[in-house]
DNA sequence: CACTGTTTCATGCGTCTGCATCTAATGCAA
DNA sequence: TTGCATTAGATGCAGACGCATGAAACAGTG
């Protein structure tokens, strides 16, 4: 029972990372939402942006998302269905899919992008905003 | 488009913490299935170990580990069916519950300790251990 | 007491996720 | 060429989540 004191600074950090990482995901889930966008779409949409003319291969995606192949797959689906993206065969491997933004995606990536911003710098430097009230 | 490059490095860091959440959190749910636990409910257990005595009502532990009030609600049904937990009524309110640890709760919680503690060690130290091979 | 508003937990419902699996395309070797 | 292992993405399925709602217990007023 006495050797859990050399863990604690490690739980704690732990734990703060918990907290801003819940804190900022919901802020970014709730306020994109005013622009029909959840926070996993957006990072797919702004990695299609970062990554524009190279090819954007659907596990390329998850790996930077940190999600599923079957999770990305499907979002793109979605993303597919508003029409923000294409996918597009891929001449070299016919296996790979090719996802490119339309024009509209990059009008949704660019009108969220600054809010996506603004809670970033409001979420992630005030340490704790405390319960309201 | 001159303006981004003051928010660069909030994205950065805001990227670095969603990686290390997202390595340490599958991490801790990948080897604390090894215990028939999922991360969630080992935060859940190790609050109430904290919280021993006091009353741990299901809103209390839906705040301190970021879930829902019906996430946490199931959760402890969970628990219960597992027989890890027992709900018990609040003689002062009624309407809350008080969640308290079984023996074997507390037997689970103590089995899975070293190895939570143990994957936190790695994954939060440990800068970027890159893809493997 | 009756009445209204608030709080606490449980639950119906739809969505998103990961795992396992399937199909199609590739690469390599006989 | 044929045959087998590997890889990319799609999909069936079950689990966990949040939102909205419901039922029960409080709190306050008349």
């Amino acid at each position: 029972m006495v050797a859990e004191d050399a863990d604690l600074p490690l739980v704690q950090g732990w734990r703060e990372l918990l907290t801003v990482h819940a804190r900022t995901w919901c802020a970014l889930d709730r306020e994109l939402a005013r622009h029909g966008l959840s926070a996993s779409e957006f990072e797919i949409l702004d990695r299609l942006v970062e990554a524009e003319g190279a090819d954007a291969r659907v596990q390329d995606l998850a790996a930077a998302a940190h999600l599923s192949q079957s999770a990305v797959s499907r979002l793109i689906g979605r993303l597919e269905r508003d029409g923000l993206v294409a996918r597009a065969m891929c001449v070299q491997d016919r296996r790979g899919i090719q996802v490119c933004l339309t024009p509209a995606g990059h009008a949704r990536h660019a009108e969220a992008l600054s809010t996506h911003r603004a809670v970033l710098a409001e979420m992630m430097t005030a340490p704790d905003p405390g319960p309201p009230q």
